[in-house]
DNA sequence: GCCAACGTTGGC
DNA sequence: GCCAACGTTGGC
């Protein structure tokens, strides 16, 4: 076995504790998706998705900050199990969501100025699924995720930001290391 | 299907 | 700018 090795969680070692200027260290995120309408398995079935429908200004923010690389947890909301079903990895910064200018969409907005788009969306890649979705009450039991907006109560942001060491945590919590990074 | 919690809308 | 009403989220 790797001994020392092993007890370095590489994601941290790599992009956290390596000389890299804070600008260019590498960000985690969660992303909620309701697998009844689009789940991890349709992501690796595309290969690539445009995270669009946003309409919340928090998660609009979030998604604005995102970096191309930047990896992603993708949770099962409104599911059974309700967890984390993957990672991704986004493959095209910020961009204007189309959905809010189309009238036969859900998420049109007609109140968004077409010179200055109000909602964005991301393009994201599947990276790796989880063995199990790694369930909404084991994630709660990792003591990394104590903070997280994910299990504070009465949230609902679907896009947030997600520690190097909450990653790290659920990762080897899904029984995964993190050399696919 | 229930309902707590929260964000948004719109009248005033 | 207040705040009641409404809609949505999302776990259970």
């Amino acid at each position: 076995m790797g001994g020392a090795f092993a007890l370095v969680p590489r994601s941290s070692f790599r992009f956290t504790l390596c000389c890299m200027p804070a600008s260019c260290a590498l960000q985690f995120w969660l992303l909620k998706s309701e697998p009844d309408v689009f789940g991890y398995p349709d992501l690796v079935r595309v290969g690539r998705e445009a995270w669009n429908g946003v309409r919340n200004y928090q998660a609009r923010n979030f998604l604005r900050q995102m970096r191309e690389g930047d990896v992603c947890l993708f949770y099962h909301s409104n599911a059974k199990p309700a967890g984390i079903a993957g990672v991704a990895r986004v493959a095209r910064t910020a961009y204007p969501d189309d959905l809010q200018f189309d009238p036969a969409s859900a998420y049109f907005d007609p109140a968004s100025p077409p010179q200055q788009p109000r909602w964005s969306m991301v393009d994201v890649e599947p990276v790796r699924a989880f063995p199990a979705v790694l369930g909404l009450d084991t994630i709660r039991s990792l003591p990394e995720w104590q903070d997280s907006p994910l299990v504070r109560k009465g949230t609902r942001l679907s896009v947030l930001p997600v520690t190097a060491e909450q990653f790290d945590a659920a990762l080897k919590a899904a029984g995964l290391n993190a050399d696919f990074l």
